[in-house]
RNA sequence: GGCGCAGUAGCCAAGCGGUAAGGCAAUGGUCUGCAACACCAGUACGCACCGGUUCAAAUCCGGUCUGCGCCUCCA
């Protein structure tokens, strides 16, 4: 298995530290509002690999924080007059909502930041004695960045390029040592929430949350650490200084990351307006479509977002949908006999498609190809797959299809929704119209109901319907 | 100013040295009381442009154009 190792700029052979383990961290929200599509990519995408590394038989251990104590949910708290805790409290629980609809795995474990503090204090205190850490009149800590050789490995910049760098908007504060060193601990302001600590009442900078917690959980060695590509810089370069300087061993071995996701080829902002959240999209689409969307282009690509894409992608889950479903129709109906001669044969041949998807999520788990697969074993079973199919052979089919869409999160069986009884009703009495050939009457029926907005198909199944 | 990514059919998107996967849409067909759904079948002499390397390039090298990201909170 190949991943691309953001340290390396290049595809590396996996291998773990410890034989069948993988422990894996991935940075998660900051809880101040429902979370958008934006968010949701780096969840969709490395649920995917975990689902992947779980199917190859390794035992993966997955941590992913949720950030609650941070400027954002200080804000809104002031905002609607309630405790920082609330806040975050009440986005964590909607975020779990989200992650399950969109069939994330809940991680291993799901640290909080606010309950890592007793880590993080260690952590810093650690940083000071060895030099790598030091406090400030007002007790604010800064990491003494320049101390730190490696400081710029993963971002690939160097600290000279960095300070060079044109910016206007640069604040630099007095107290610092050098401008690029960066916060660990800040004093509070009135009313924010604080803890007790050798250096102030305060609370924690934001890197160093990741820090403690993965090696609280994981170890001060990890496999995977992952997360936005935004993330690359500063945060994670500043969560290897932290590590690295206080643990001396190697935080990482692989960092990957997502490429962003855009709106209608624009950035998502809050001030173009073209904001969604994941919650907004569940009131038009099954979010599984969200997820087979997001997993349609590789994960490194950045990714277009706009209403036509969601359609497409709607349409080509239905595809795939379809053709299991069908699987299960007939299956009902079959044979209950083994499987023929040809029948084997074709089952052995069908082989090949376990096999390429296989090599497309071993090659730094390209999603885009491995879809492409599914798709190509949908075509040989709608091909090969009749009335007369025994009941082994469509169900050996309808297992490798789950068995493929399960490893990329998609949910093949839908959910049963219960219409009103009216309804019901009249399509019952369609039924009946059109079995006496009172045609008339049967669209008559079918009128009525698209009115109230919904849609009949005949279908060699049975009747179907669905919201318009 | 520095660092970096990308440009493949109407749209999305794999491929990354051996002669263009897959999906959506459109088109043609099969099925059906009709409609819809579903299924099947075609669909890029071509991979932004100009040069170069090679027996062979969408894939490597140089240049040009265009779009985008990071360097500041951000997934």
């Amino acid at each position: 298995m190949k991943v691309y190792n953001t340290l390396s700029k290049k595809k590396e052979t996996f291998t773990p530290l410890e034989e069948g383990k993988v422990k894996m961290y991935v940075c998660g929200p900051t809880v101040y509002n429902l979370i958008h599509i934006g968010n949701a990519r780096p969840m969709i995408v490395f649920d995917t690999v975990r689902r992947y590394m779980e199917y190859k038989g390794y035992e993966v251990n997955f941590v992913s924080n949720f950030t609650d104590v941070d400027d954002k949910i200080i804000k809104k708290a002031v905002e609607e007059g309630v405790s920082a805790q609330e806040i975050s409290k009440r986005y964590i629980e909607e975020c779990k909502k989200d992650m399950e609809n969109m069939n994330v795995k809940t991680a291993t474990v799901h640290p909080l930041a606010t309950e890592e503090i007793d880590g993080m204090l260690e952590m810093i205190s650690t940083l000071i004695e060895k030099g790598y850490a030091y406090s400030t009149a007002d007790g604010t800590v800064y990491f003494r960045t320049r101390k730190f050789k490696d400081y710029g490995k993963l971002s690939h910049k160097n600290l000279d390029e960095l300070q060079a760098g044109h910016r206007d908007i640069k604040v630099t504060r007095e107290d610092k040592e050098d401008a690029l060193d960066f916060v660990l601990w800040k004093p509070k302001k009135e009313g924010e929430p604080y803890w007790e600590s050798p250096w102030c009442q305060g609370r924690p900078g934001w890197h160093i949350e990741c820090s403690v917690m993965s090696k609280k959980y994981l170890g001060e060695e990890i496999d995977i650490h992952a997360g936005g590509e935004d993330l690359i810089f500063p945060h994670h370069e500043n969560e290897i200084a932290q590590s690295e300087a206080c643990n001396g061993k190697i935080f990482a071995k692989y960092w990957l990351h997502n490429g962003f996701l855009n709106i209608d080829n624009k950035k998502m902002s809050k001030s173009l307006g073209n904001f969604f959240t994941v919650r907004e999209i569940q009131e038009k689409y099954d979010l599984q479509v969200l997820r087979f969307f997001m997993l349609s282009a590789h994960y490194r690509s950045p990714l277009n977002f706009s209403a036509d894409l969601m359609e497409a992608a709607k349409n080509g889950l239905d595809r795939i949908r379809n053709s299991a479903k069908n699987l299960n129709y007939l299956s009902q109906n079959a044979k209950v006999v083994q499987m023929a001669e040809q029948e084997a044969e074709f089952w052995k041949e069908s082989d090949v498609f376990v096999t390429k998807f296989e090599s497309s999520m071993d090659d730094d788990f390209n999603t885009a190809d491995a879809i492409s697969v599914v798709f190509e074993l949908v075509k040989y079973i709608n091909t090969k797959v009749n009335e007369a199919s025994s009941k082994e052979f469509l169900d050996k089919l309808y297992q490798r299809m789950c068995l493929l869409c399960d490893i990329l999160g998609i949910i093949l069986e839908e959910k049963e929704e219960i219409l009103e009884e009216e309804i019901e009703t009249l399509i019952t009495e369609r039924q009946a119209a059109r079995k006496e050939k009172n045609f008339a009457r049967a669209d008559e029926i079918r009128d009525i109901l698209l009115k109230k907005g919904i849609i009949l198909e005949d279908t060699r199944e049975g009747v179907k319907w669905k919201k318009a």
